[in-house]
DNA sequence: CGCCTAGTTGACGTCTGTCAAGCATCGTGG
DNA sequence: CCACGATGCTTGACAGACGTCAACTAGGCG
């Protein structure tokens, strides 16, 4: 029980670890694992955790907060490409370029566990359970990035923003918060930029979901009133009968 | 040099195995590599390399020819979500599902290479280039899908297309075609429900484009004519001095 | 108390989807 | 070789959704 270190904290004790990369190892692997974790200390809202065209040298896994990903084009142009919650793992898209391709800020205090891509890299030598998740990390974010695509690519503001309430509703309750009460990490306006909408039509849609019972919001204080009826909003039909999946 | 079989190939003398997986192998290695590659005999346009739903089984490399992803939601909706050009991976994004998430069909005449993703798993782990090569495939995957998603969420018909071409373009080139001069392997149709566009936009647009002397396109022969104008149509601006930005 | 940022609400214009009709292109068979 | 239908593509008219501009309100903080 070495506890030198102000952030010592174990991927064994941590809550998320059923999350996160040492999903499927045994005992001793964790341990292992836990060795090329680093802690970092919390970052404040509106702190860098790198910038865009920053060499890629590290993953990191949220252990808590939220952070946003923004990329910024030669013509000035922003995209909020992704908010990442804590379980998840950030910085897979960096290793083709071996630079980020852009900034990762913290929308709130927020904690994260810094992997060094290289060690995890040969660790997963050693691990085929630790090289399947990685695996399938990377596979999951191209599904998800897939489904925000077909979000953007034909639905109206309503569906996307109910399906925006939706999918944050899911993560967060995996994540051990409340599904149906919590407080929005993020700001209209980011909201705005990663669905590609106006700020105003973000202000009116939510509006109008709030009239019609949908959910609650008073100011970032968000309350799903009906999950069901909000689901059907963002175009996925039945809640119920058979759909495949598993793990 | 057992050559019994009729559709023997092999990377080591294959034409796109510098875009391919086994791009940074040494030759002992991708000798091993071509051990469990198995090559199909080719499909014709528009049958089925597999299924929505379907086990998920085998990646494959394109050889010749194209696919498309297509994902058929619930509720009857379409999307494409991706083509697949000469030496690009298919199937990367079923892995954490362990399933197809969508029906992936030929274009027209398309050879395929099939790489059985539990041996390709199981031979990353003595390999340690394949296994960072398919890291950085996968990680190219999510980079790519997040530059469409920034096409999708904020930018016109016009930006759409001319990026569209341009990329095809790009990609075209990249495995030993023209980049100005080439046949489209899809149909109008495709292209709007891979964009998020009407049909009739795109051949409003694309008749606009060949007004405006961008390109030439009769039926599915495209010529692009002026590169530049086409590239800044798509929203990117300077090809040539450097921007540095940061928040 | 007053400024500053975040969010709301209204008026208006435009882009693009929808519907509908017309045209070209291709393969099939007589 | 041409007729013919099927399919894919183009063009036009119109309407609706959403962006833009602008004014206004509500919190948050020195």
């Amino acid at each position: 029980m070495n506890t030198s270190h102000l952030h010592r904290t174990r991927c064994q004790t941590c809550s998320l670890s059923s999350l996160c990369l040492p999903l499927s190892l045994s005992f001793d692997d964790v341990e292992q694992f836990d060795t090329i974790v680093r802690r970092r200390s919390p970052l404040t809202r509106g702190e860098t955790l790198y910038m865009q065209g920053e060499k890629f040298e590290n993953v990191y896994a949220v252990r808590s907060g939220s952070l946003k990903q923004t990329i910024i084009e030669a013509n000035g142009e922003e995209q909020i490409t992704s908010f990442y919650l804590p379980g998840e793992l950030v910085g897979l898209d960096s290793i083709d370029s071996d630079t980020h391709p852009g900034f990762l800020t913290a929308l709130e205090r927020t904690t994260v566990c810094e992997i060094p891509f290289k060690r995890l890299e040969s660790l997963s030598e050693q691990l085929p359970e630790l090289r399947h998740q990685l695996y399938r990390c990377m596979s999951r974010e191209i599904v998800d990035d897939r489904r925000l695509m077909r979000l953007l690519s034909s639905k109206t503001a309503d569906e996307r923003l109910a399906s925006f309430f939706r999918n944050l509703s899911v993560r967060l309750d995996r994540c051990g918060h409340s599904a149906v009460r919590f407080r929005l990490p993020m700001s209209r306006s980011d909201i705005g930029t990663h669905l590609g909408l106006a700020i105003e039509t973000i202000s009116r849609v939510l509006g109008r979901f709030q009239q019609q019972g949908l959910l609650n919001i008073q100011g970032r204080q968000v309350e799903i009133l009906d999950m069901v009826a909000l689901s059907e909003r963002a175009g996925i039909v039945t809640p119920c009968c058979g759909e495949q999946k598993h793990a």
